[in-house]
RNA sequence: GGCCUGGUGGCGGAGUGGUUACGCAGCGGACUGCAAAUCCGUGUACCCGAGUUCGAAUCUCGGCCAGGCCUCCA
C-alpha cells in the first residue's frame, strides 16, 4: 500500500517517494498573526495535520519533520501595532498564543519547527545577496527585485507564462521593474515601521523571501512535500520555489509535492479577511465542539471547496453521536487489532480520501454495535486505531455525551438514575417516569439498556 | 481578458463506463412497561444538449450556472 498525493506541479496523482525515508520533510505556510484565526485558515492546518500523522505513521515519528512558519512583521501587524500603540511584538505574542489554543482545541500535533520572519533575518538577507549574485535578483530605488526572466520556469507551478501575467495585470506597474511580475525582496522601511539595517540599505523583506529561507535554514532542499491553501499558489508559492531554487544554483527541485487544500465558503463566497464574511475558531470551539469542527473539516475531501454552514456543524456532531454511543455501549469490550483497518487505510492513502476513510468508520461502528464478541473486539481497536490516525475519536465516550456536566449535576444524575432503577424493578413505572421528568428537567436524556443505564447531556447547541 | 476548479437524492458527501458508498435528517417496523439508544427496512440522485459506446451520471464536444486565482489572503 503506497501513499499518493496529488501534485499541483505535475497536475497528477503521484505515489509518494521521500529523497529520505529517515528524514521526510513538509513545510506549510503559516499564520500571520495580527488577528485571530477563521476557521477557513484552520483547514489547512487539520488537513495537514493528517499529513503529519500519515507521514509518522508510514515513517516513524522521529523521522518527520514539519515546519509551519509564522509571519511576525508584516504591514497589517504594523498597522495594528500603530492603532494600539504597542510593539508589534505585542500583538505578534498575543495572536500566536490565540493561534496555537485554537490550533490546539481542534486536535492538531505541534509542528516540529516554527521559525519567525524576525528571528530569520539573516539568512533572509544571505538568501537575497546570493540571488543578486547569481543575477537572478537586481537593486533598484531602495528595493531589489526579483528577475523573473532570469528564471525559464517561472510561472510552471501556477500554469501561467510571463505573457499572460502582463495581459493579466491588474496593478500599475512600478516603473523601476524590469518585468511587470518581478516581485520584491527587499522594500525600504516606512516611518516608524520595523526596520532591519542590510547591504542593500534599511529596511524589511517582501514575503515571498521569508519562506524560502526558512525552508532552507530549517529543512534544506528539497522538502518533500509543501502545502497551503490553493491561493497561495500564485503569487506566493510560484515565487518561492523561483527564490529557492534560484539561490540553490538550481542543483534541486525545490519541493518534490506540492499540496494545496481548496477553500471554506462562506454562503457563495470564500471566507477571507478581507471580505469580512468570517467565522473565528476562538469563537467557535466555545459554541461547537471543537472535534465536531475538525470532523466537519475532514467530511469532504481536502482540495474540494467546503461550504461552511451550521448544519455541517450539526451534521458532524451527529455523526460522532453515532460512533461515540458505538463505543459507549463497548465500554466493556477489550479492543484488539489496534490497527487501523484495511479499507481505512486504502481510503486515506488515497490522496487522503477522508470522507471515504469516514464512511469505514461507521461500517466498523455497526460491527462493533452487531458483531460476535471476537470481531467486537477488533472492530474496537480498528475504530479506535483508525481515528487516532486522522486525530477523531480518542475522548473517552462518556466525556462525549456528558462532558458539559460538572461534578454536582453528575452526582444528582446519577443518584435519581439509582432511584428509577429501583423503580423499574419494582414495576411502579408511574415513579420511573416521574424521575425521567425530573432528569429531562436537567437537560439529561436517559438510555436503557440491558446492562444498566448510561445517560447524556442534551446540547442546546451544535 | 487570461488561467483553473466544480455542478450527485431534503442536507452533507465519496465513487465508478454496466453491480448505483457512507453520514445527517425523515418515514415504516423490531426491541422496550413507555421512551431514548440500537437493529432491520425505506426514498424514481447524478446541471442541460449533442456525440462515442451494446451500455454514460461516469469519456468527448458545446452550453448554462456557481466559485477560485491573476492584488494582502489558508
Amino acid at each position: 500500500m503506497t501513499l499518493r498525493l496529488y501534485d499541483t506541479l505535475t497536475r497528477a496523482k503521484r505515489d509518494f517517494v521521500p529523497v529520505d525515508p529517515a528524514r521526510v520533510t513538509m513545510y506549510v505556510c503559516g499564520p500571520t498573526v495580527y488577528n485571530y484565526a477563521h476557521i477557513g485558515n484552520a483547514r489547512p492546518v487539520v488537513v495537514f495535520d493528517v499529513v503529519f500523522r500519515l507521514l509518522r505513521r508510514l515513517y516513524g515519528a522521529d523521522h518527520v519533520l514539519y515546519a509551519a512558519n509564522v509571519t511576525d512583521v508584516d504591514d497589517k501587524i504594523n498597522l495594528k501595532a500603530a492603532q494600539e500603540g504597542v510593539a508589534i511584538g505585542v500583538i505578534t505574542e498575543r495572536y500566536l498564543a490565540a493561534y496555537h489554543a485554537d490550533m490546539a482545541a481542534l486536535g492538531a500535533l505541534p509542528v516540529t519547527f516554527e521559525p519567525r520572519a524576525t528571528q530569520t533575518m539573516d539568512a533572509i538577507i544571505a538568501m537575497i545577496e546570493r540571488l543578486i549574485a547569481a543575477g537572478a535578483a537586481y537593486a533598484a530605488e531602495g528595493h531589489v527585485l526579483f528577475d523573473t526572466q532570469s528564471y525559464a520556469d517561472y510561472g510552471k507551478l501556477s500554469g501561467r507564462s510571463l505573457d499572460d501575467m502582463i495581459a493579466g495585470a491588474r496593478v500599475e506597474v512600478a516603473p523601476y521593474k524590469r518585468h511587470p511580475a518581478d516581485f520584491v525582496l527587499w522594500k525600504p522601511s516606512k516611518e516608524n515601521e520595523p526596520v532591519w539595517e542590510s547591504p542593500f540599505g534599511p529596511g524589511r523583506p517582501g514575503w515571498h523571501i521569508e519562506c524560502s529561507a526558512m525552508i532552507e535554514q530549517t529543512l534544506g532542499l528539497p522538502i518533500d512535500i509543501h502545502g497551503g491553501g490553493n491561493d497561495l499558489i500564485f503569487p506566493h508559492h510560484e515565487n518561492e520555489m523561483a527564490q529557492g531554487v534560484c539561490a540553490d544554483g538550481h542543483t534541486a527541485t525545490y519541493a518534490n509535492y506540492w499540496l494545496h487544500n481548496g477553500f471554506l465558503n462562506l454562503g457563495t463566497q470564500k471566507m477571507s479577511k478581507s471580505l469580512g464574511n468570517v467565522q473565528l475558531v476562538h469563537d467557535l470551539v466555545r459554541s461547537a465542539r471543537p472535534e465536531a469542527l475538525r470532523w466537519a473539516l475532514l467530511s469532504s475531501h481536502y482540495r474540494q471547496p467546503l461550504a461552511w454552514t451550521n448544519d455541517v456543524i450539526a451534521q458532524a456532531k451527529g455523526a460522532l453521536d453515532t460512533l461515540y454511543g458505538a463505543l459507549l455501549r463497548a465500554t466493556d469490550v477489550e479492543a484488539t487489532d489496534c490497527e487501523p483497518s484495511e479499507a481505512f487505510l486504502d481510503a486515506v492513502m488515497d490522496d487522503l480520501n477522508t470522507p471515504k476513510a469516514n464512511a469505514e468508520l461507521f461500517a466498523l461502528a455497526k460491527l462493533l454495535e452487531t458483531g460476535a464478541a471476537h470481531d467486537r473486539a477488533a472492530a474496537k481497536g480498528q475504530l479506535l486505531a483508525g481515528g487516532a490516525l486522522v486525530g477523531l475519536l480518542q475522548g473517552s465516550p462518556k466525556a462525549w455525551f456528558q462532558g458539559a456536566a460538572d461534578g454536582d449535576l453528575t452526582e444528582k444524575v446519577e443518584a435519581l438514575i439509582a432511584d428509577r432503577i429501583a423503580a423499574r424493578a419494582a414495576k411502579d413505572w408511574a415513579r420511573a417516569d416521574a424521575i425521567r421528568g425530573e432528569l429531562t428537567a436537567l437537560n439529561v436524556e436517559v438510555m436503557d439498556s440491558a446492562s444498566g443505564a448510561t445517560w447524556k447531556l442534551r446540547e442546546t447547541a451544535v
